[in-house]
DNA sequence: GCTTGCAATGTAAACGGTTACATATGGCGG
DNA sequence: CCGCCATATGTAACCGTTTACATTGCAAGC
């Protein structure tokens, strides 16, 4: 195919030209330029990716690395992405599920020359000297991270405040057994949400005994087993507090086949208002945490740090806050739809 | 940051062998493969991406171009290209939402030199040269393509027969007076999926009535709109079929809201078998296209293409068979999970 | 002991662009 | 009329790899 030299021959000149052409150079004369163009043209000329990032070091690229590519939450993170990299006209470059820092490693090592950045999402702690190797040679903005790495930027969501305000809406509407069931130990978005959920216990003068919060690990299936637990318990809990939707939804399907109404006999919430929520039956009283705006801010940042050429500029760490949307499944009236 | 050079200079060795050693050539003895190693390491050598793929023309990475990123259909086709993308550690590069054949054709341009082939999906039938422009110089899997193009693989599904599917299980159930709300125009998956419940009706000994099919854009308000036009028909059509499920959504709400029950006064039924469907109340009879596996086959039948090194292999289109999800919707026993 | 051949390594030319620097051309002031 | 400068274009080095081909060293065969 069509190199720049093949290009330059035919329109007679140099492939300086050519290039700078190609680049919007303001040097070349109108009528060479158009010259060259129709050349181009000709020729079906395209300009090779590789051989152009290799010279300047830019790609208009950025890479993407998440545990997942899909699924409600994900997809969401990454429609943010693309909300602000689509109109910059840039691409992204996805590597997914990397479970172990090793595997993290190697993605970001078969990056390095095709891209101009990384957003990456490290769900576990276990790997920050990980992260801390690949900030030396890319530039890194981290999603969620499990914990801070110095001299990294990163977004995260306000798990915290969150749980606080589902936590304070039960306590507000009455309920005094109020049972969480956690997300997987060593997550740091669960451990905030049942920190921000004991807090709110204290707080209110409750004592968060160990036997109020019920492990379970984000997926449905921890959600519907946790009832068993939640309902064998004395006094019976008015209310549940599900670190996600997830497990909310199978906490519900369990509450169903229980026999029991919900709100009626047990008020039921969520964490992150998956779209599916707001169908279920009852609607769902859920915390959103703005997935998207999650994924469109990371990339905010990481431009706002490439734009500054000299780069002195320091690391950053923004939360986004989390709302309150109310629904049917705690009783409330969802009047406001959404608080805070 | 290190480059090769450094590292033969370090393990005094030629650049030569350093690029042997990271090629895994049986020829370095394992003594110098050893030292090499050991200099990359106290190094921290990564080779560098753009410059390997100049060289080769590999970059283990497949192109992705969809209308969207997002929403639960793309999710699975991008599951469905990551599972066996991932496990043959290939890399994915998307460029999102790209309504014309020229924003097509410049995502395609500039990812040359950077993928090994494209995974696209075009909508609408506007573009076909566009493709075949592309198609001349990466090698293009087409998903779900709106039109034929010759010299290109494709994987498709069965929206004529899965649309018949459903409407003779309505027939089935003794509903006479069905009608259909339809997708955009222009749209290949929405006119087959017409084509198909016509077809089923003429079977049936109907007649398939231009007012029978009420027009749609497959977004929920179009659906909720739908319904109006619908109960204004006389006789009242007793059974619904959405063209996709999105349609079937607001369909639902706007029937509840005239306080019509379904099944019992109509019965409704989607196309695509959102995991949302299954939530629904009533539980909602759809059309199971297996979005995944579109995905799964696309990539595999680039990988098929690519191993095939003298490709002398011709261009395979690949037809997906649609399912019948049965749930509550349209008053059938859910006995069977799944038919055909 | 001298060729022959093979195994291990080195040399240097690609790959397809960008860009610093050199060069050519023309216009203008002195 | 000459030198100078600005403008337009060309030349060639470089980006960091891979790889065809050249070179070296050594063991085996005659």
């Amino acid at each position: 195919m069509a190199t720049i030299r093949d290009v330059a021959r035919a329109a007679n000149v140099s492939i300086a030209t050519v290039s700078r052409v190609f680049n919007n150079n303001p040097l070349v004369t109108g009528e060479t330029a158009q010259r060259v163009l129709e050349s181009a043209a000709s020729l079906d000329y395209w300009p090779n990716g590789a051989a152009r990032s290799l010279t300047t070091s830019l790609s208009h690229t950025f890479g993407v690395l998440l545990p997942d590519l899909f699924g409600e939450f994900y997809s969401e993170i990454i429609r943010g992405i693309d909300s602000v990299v689509h109109e910059r006209h840039y691409q992204l470059l996805f590597s997914s599920s990397h479970a172990s820092g090793d595997e993290v490693l190697g993605a970001a090592r078969a990056m390095l020359g095709r891209i101009d950045g990384l957003l990456m999402m490290v769900p576990d702690a276990a790997s920050i000297e990980t992260v801390e190797r690949i900030r030396k040679r890319i530039t890194v903005v981290l999603l969620n991270p499990s914990v801070a790495v110095p001299g990294c930027s990163s977004v995260s969501v306000d798990n915290y405040g969150g749980a606080r305000l589902v936590t304070d809406h039960l306590l507000g509407l009455g309920h005094r057994e109020v049972a969480m069931v956690a997300g997987p130990a060593g997550n740091r978005d669960a451990e905030e949400r049942a920190r921000g959920f004991r807090r709110a216990l204290v707080d209110a003068g409750l004592d968060p005994g160990t036997a109020q919060v019920v492990p379970g690990d984000f997926r449905e299936a921890s959600g519907y087993a946790a009832a068993r637990r939640i309902l064998a318990r004395r006094p019976r809990p008015t209310a549940v507090f599900a670190a996600n939707d997830n497990m909310a939804i199978g906490l519900l399907s369990a509450l169903r086949e229980a026999g029991l109404q919900v709100p009626g006999d047990v008020a039921v919430a969520g964490f992150d208002n998956q779209t599916t929520t707001r169908y279920l039956n009852p609607p769902l009283t859920t915390v959103d945490v703005d997935t998207f705006a999650l994924g469109r801010e990371a990339v905010t940042l990481m431009l706002e740090y490439l734009d500054d050429e000299d780069n002195g500029r320091p690391s950053v760490n923004r939360v986004l806050p989390a709302s309150l949307t109310i629904r049917e499944s705690c009783g409330a009236s969802p009047a406001g739809r959404s608080m805070r």
